[in-house]
DNA sequence: TACGATACGGAGAACCTCTCCGCTTGGCTA
DNA sequence: TAGCCAAGCGGAGAGGTTCTCCGTATCGTA
């Protein structure tokens, strides 16, 4: 999992690189919080305290700086599958709906930098994030489709998507309530049958 | 409808000026079906043959600009509710499929232009097309409630934005098919009853 | 302590948005 | 047809951004 694909040690950081980067990466996640996704990356080297330089050499673009911002929140939505599922009073159903809502969450969360990220997963480095999510997703849907409370043409990462796509389209919504009500919508076609018998291509 | 606010007669434009107007939303669209609505306005205004400040003259932000390009086409998609609705071999089921697919293919067109107006809503200018849009999701929404195929808690303006994130997670989506199938599981849920009788709020 | 690899910082190039102002030109009026 | 003037134009330039390059400082080791 940790090992790399070179095979060789991986070469060990020095101690004042290690600290910049956990710097900028905390900077980084006021300012994204703060001015959104677009924010200037100047800004937040500044706000770290390093020269433009440094922040471009532990990051070469905005989409690796954001997976950086993000990887801890991922990781705890991964954890959050576990426990959801783990969770014995806890119906099928109802842990896949904790999950998108708790997803949710996340993608909207900072002014959507998470959707920044899951939308252009074809990044180099956004890649990992998207599909450490995407197996969540799998996870929390197959036992709902086991328990036959998700229909069973639906791939978790078409349910990620369409969440992301409630997140994208809500983020700057000026009514508070709309994001709630169009997850309620989406989990109401993931447990419906499709329609006319016409499943999903 | 086309009378300014302010009563007096709206001034008429020089004929070089509505020709530059002209050849500046033209390029416009090549420039953002090209490079995404993020695109360079510089690069618009050269391509169009005319300096940045002409361009700003005219649209004073990109916003404007895209609002611009996109009339015709948002006038187009009202006109086809219409259309729909005036079919009567089509089930009021089938004329809201088909408008929303209609809709999407719109939202995706140009790398999501269409998208990133509607979703921005609540900017100054673009607020008229964002209107005319839920008006005619209205329309097409109304006649499905009433024919007992659409669910009655909906609002139209919750199933643009459903339709609109579909289009926004998709953009970039590397799956061609993913966009059709994310539609037709929004479409199931706006078919189904709410799950165990929860309306949305 | 001395040395070399690693990492730093900031100057700067190239680009972008957006403004301002002097010059040009279309369209009316005499 | 000639002449006027407001509407409109272009481009210089201010201030911001992303991203690179290279001389310098620092860490960790021998």
């Amino acid at each position: 999992m940790t090992t790399a694909p070179g095979g060789g040690a991986p070469p060990p950081r020095r101690t004042d690189a290690r600290l910049n980067r956990d710097r900028l990466v905390a900077a980084a996640r006021e300012v994204f919080a703060a001015s959104g996704p677009g924010a200037s990356l100047n800004e937040i080297a500044r706000r770290a305290g390093v020269g433009p330089g440094t922040l471009y050499r532990h990051f070469p673009n905005r989409q690796v700086l954001l997976a950086a911002v993000l990887t801890d929140r991922v990781e705890a939505l991964c954890a959050r599958a576990g426990e959801l599922l783990a969770e014995e009073s806890l119906s099928a159903d109802e842990v896949l709906a904790r999950w998108a809502e708790a997803f949710l969450a996340h993608a909207r969360d900072q002014q959507g930098v998470g959707s920044a990220l899951l939308t252009d997963a074809s990044y180099d480095l956004g890649v990992d994030c998207h599909r450490v999510i995407v197996d969540a997703a799998a996870s929390v849907l197959a036992h709902a489709q086991e328990h036959g409370t998700a229909r069973c043409d639906l791939a978790a990462a078409d349910l990620v998507q369409l969440v992301t796509g409630v997140a994208l389209a809500t983020v700057h919504a000026g009514d508070a309530g709309q994001a709630g009500r169009l997850l309620s919508l989406t989990l109401d076609a993931v447990h419906a049958a499709p329609r006319k018998g016409r499943a999903l291509a």
